[in-house]
RNA sequence: UCUUCCUUAGCUCAGUCGGUUAGAGCAUCUGACUGUUAAUCAGAGGGUCCCUGGUUCGAGCCCAGGAGGAAGAGCCA
């Protein structure tokens, strides 16, 4: 085949009156009498390469299949464009059409559409311009993940995604099996047998490689996982998916704060990867949500555009206070004072939406983050406080997302791990391999999760998780 | 899982008090137009009013059940 130049690059060429080849798919025609204007896009770049096609000189054929959402391949010289709209253009000598898309059928219009609709057409939207510029950045975000980590010295550890243990109790689990769901063997007190089972026990799909991740620490130091997670939770947010991905690093000779550290340099170093590397797309997002903007009432409008909410967040420091003074403040609010909060406030619950976002978005108006929660609220593996009541965990709350990260110092302490193993009544028997890791040189160690379509929510300003991954999972949806 | 709302043309929506042939904008098609930018102008075609049952002389509209979707909440990342 002819080497294709992408659009991304012909844009930015000064190369006018040279001959290229450049193959994608047609956004829209435009057509007169003796000329017809094709925007044609290849996914390279957010922006189209203008096809100046004189009608003469092709047939009324291949004329009449150029149409929106037909793929076509053009040869043709580069020219400084003549219209106002772009510097770039190319003037058409020879288009192969590769497949058509009747028009009376295709469901992408040159036209604005709903999200719930696209959501419908998974398979064809990311060919539009807010998918793409979607699935560019979630590519930029994953490659700036393993960038960050990689140039810090950290080690990419693989942990399963079938797990024989339902350890961390992080919530439902898939069950992975290969018995006949009609009839499947029993035992002799009448349940599953599952030690006929594919592995001969109870599997599920993992809900975090946190545990595992905690193994590679123990060895390596440094370590991050970033991987398919799975929650079979009936949750209906646009904030929860069925299968997601996840970034959980572990530190060993890591405390609490070089943890929060870690986090915040972490988080700021990704944003700011996107402000570098991917302008042009959080450009188009930040007039896409401009647009949107205008049909909301006055307060709902958000302060802030994206760009600027970017920059703000690289910008400034994350607030950093304990749960107990959260609790403080919140007790003190506006909002507590005249009973606007459906949940009330007080010392040893854990904080609902309403009051996170008081903190976040309406006290101190920057992310936050949040330490040394009850323990009672919290995973068996964190690491106690001196006053035996709270527990070194953070929380990172950041505006309109709530908790993007989620994370704490681990218990290294044999017995005290194994008495909150008891107390909270966790089989110990499927924890044998963590435990041992405190048994035979243990040492502090720490470490966080970070729902990576969390952050593209938060990078891309997009308002709902379904739509800042390729082919969501939720609950009733399998599609695609 | 709970609460609230929604389902009418390909898409986004209007549809008055239950009343004759169900509308608009965009998209599509046809024509016009000397370079357009979501082109413009003129015209045309396009409907299982989500499904099932009920009330009624008569249901897009009222009632019951079901399906699907959205927002918020819970759970969390």
């Amino acid at each position: 085949m002819e080497k294709r130049i992408p659009v991304k690059e012909l844009l930015q060429s000064t190369g006018f009156g040279k001959d290229v080849h450049v193959k994608g798919w047609v956004q829209t025609k435009r057509e007169s009498k003796n000329v017809a204007f094709v925007a044609l896009n290849d996914g390279s770049t957010v922006h189209h390469l203008q096809i100046v096609v004189d009608v003469s000189s092709f047939s009324e054929e291949t004329l009449k299949n150029i149409h929106t959402g037909a793929s076509i391949a053009v040869t043709g010289t580069l020219a400084e464009s003549q219209g106002q709209g772009q510097k770039v253009e190319l003037q058409a000598r020879h288009i192969e059409v590769y497949g058509t898309a009747d028009p009376e059928k295709y469901p992408l219009q040159p036209k604005r559409h709903s999200m719930e609709f696209l959501r419908e057409i998974a398979h064809l939207r990311p060919r539009t311009r807010t998918f793409g510029a979607v699935l560019r950045i979630r590519h930029a975000m994953a490659f700036a993940v393993h960038k960050f980590f990689n140039d810090r010295g950290f080690f990419y550890l693989h942990t399963p995604i079938i797990t024989g243990s339902d350890a961390e109790g992080a919530g439902e689990m898939f069950r992975v099996t290969t018995l006949d769901p009609v009839d499947p063997p029993l035992n002799e007190f009448g349940t599953v047998d599952f030690t006929q089972d594919f592995f001969g026990k109870e599997t599920n799909l993992t809900v975090s490689g946190q545990l595992e991740g905690e193994l590679g620490a123990m060895a390596l130091s440094l370590i991050y996982t970033f991987g398919p997670t799975f929650r079979a939770e009936n949750s209906n947010t646009a904030r929860h998916l069925a299968e997601f991905w996840m970034i959980e690093p572990e530190m060993a000779f890591y405390d609490l704060e070089d943890n929060m550290n870690l986090a915040e340099d972490f988080l700021k170093y990704l944003v700011q990867y996107a402000l570098e590397h991917c302008l042009d797309d959080l450009q188009f997002l930040d007039n896409r949500l401009q647009e949107e903007e205008k049909n909301k009432k006055q307060e709902d409008r958000s302060p802030m555009g994206l760009i600027e909410k970017l920059k703000f967040v690289v910008e400034n420091q994350f607030e950093r206070l304990t749960y107990t003074e959260a609790i403080d403040i919140l007790i003190k609010s506006k909002p507590n004072q005249k009973k606007q909060f459906v949940y009330p406030v007080s010392w040893g619950t854990d904080l609902q939406s309403e009051h996170e976002r008081y903190l976040v978005e309406k006290h101190f108006k920057k992310p936050v983050i949040l330490t040394n929660y009850p323990k009672h609220i919290k995973a068996f593996y964190m690491k106690q406080d001196e006053d035996g009541k709270t527990v070194r965990a953070m929380d990172v709350l950041f505006p309109g997302i709530g908790e993007i990260i989620g994370g704490s110092q681990r218990e290294e302490n044999y017995d005290k791990l194994y008495s909150r193993i008891q107390e909270m009544k966790i089989h110990e028997e499927s924890l044998w391999w963590y435990l041992e890791t405190r048994k035979y040189g243990t040492a502090p160690h720490s470490g966080f999760g970070l729902g990576f379509e969390r952050l593209i929510l938060f990078v891309t300003g997009m308002g709902n998780i379904r739509d800042v991954i390729p082919f969501p999972r939720t609950p009733q949806n399998a599609e695609f």
